[in-house]
DNA sequence: CCGCATCCAGTTCGATACTG
DNA sequence: CAGTATCGAACTGGATGCGG
């Protein structure tokens, strides 16, 4: 049953561990399922994900727009207006989300039984 | 288009949440992968995890025990066996993970065309 | 063989205040 | 409005050594 060398396995999940970093964190959740609902100016994700600081949206978008999930658009009037939306790339994450959310929900009830939460 | 409240997207990531709860951390991925290949002694996953140490390795187990992914089997020899082995709940999260390598997959090329890592 | 206790380092995240 | 700077708390993960 030695078929498989662990090497493997631990490449096999390198890209895992790339779709769970995408994901990871606080707040990239939320911050880019507020966006699938569509485009946002930072104060306006500011107020939709509650508790967030400016200092952590700025960088969690930054991460964001890095892996080109999403799009950041300036506007030059006065004062500045930047619009934030997701790429169609970052709409790509739907499914993903949707299955992490189905098996967390099943998740939920065997854990909790029915849990009100 | 504010047919939505943010609260009810903030309770809807909460499963997702969960899942990516389960998945989290530097090791419960490989312990999960190495252990869908069959059952495992502690030192064996030990081994096979390479660079996890023994509080780790237990700390993990016993996470993954609590979520009734991961089964801890004790043999009462001497010196005392225990074998740890993926529950049928544990397997189920084989499709998650193929999910997310899937799309990990096309994010590794998208990020860096085509790096050999 | 299996696992825990202790101590320590790095990173993440939050609070507050400030800029163009 | 859209961020940045600084500080510090909290959490995660690592090294080492011990105990059943």
């Amino acid at each position: 049953m030695n078929g498989h060398t662990l090497g493997e396995c631990t490449k096999s999940i390198l890209p895992v561990r790339d779709a769970l970093e995408v994901l990871n964190g606080k707040w990239k959740l939320p911050i880019i399922v507020s966006l699938m609902f569509g485009n946002k100016r930072f104060s306006q994700i500011a107020r939709e994900v509650p508790g967030i600081t400016d200092k952590m949206l700025s960088k969690e978008l930054r991460d964001l727009e890095c892996n080109e999930l999403v799009k950041r658009k300036v506007y030059d009037s006065i004062p500045v207006v930047v619009e934030y939306s997701l790429t169609d790339y970052g709409h790509s994450l739907k499914v993903v989300i949707e299955v992490l959310r189905a098996w967390g929900m099943k998740h939920r009830e065997r854990m909790m039984g029915e849990v009100t939460v």
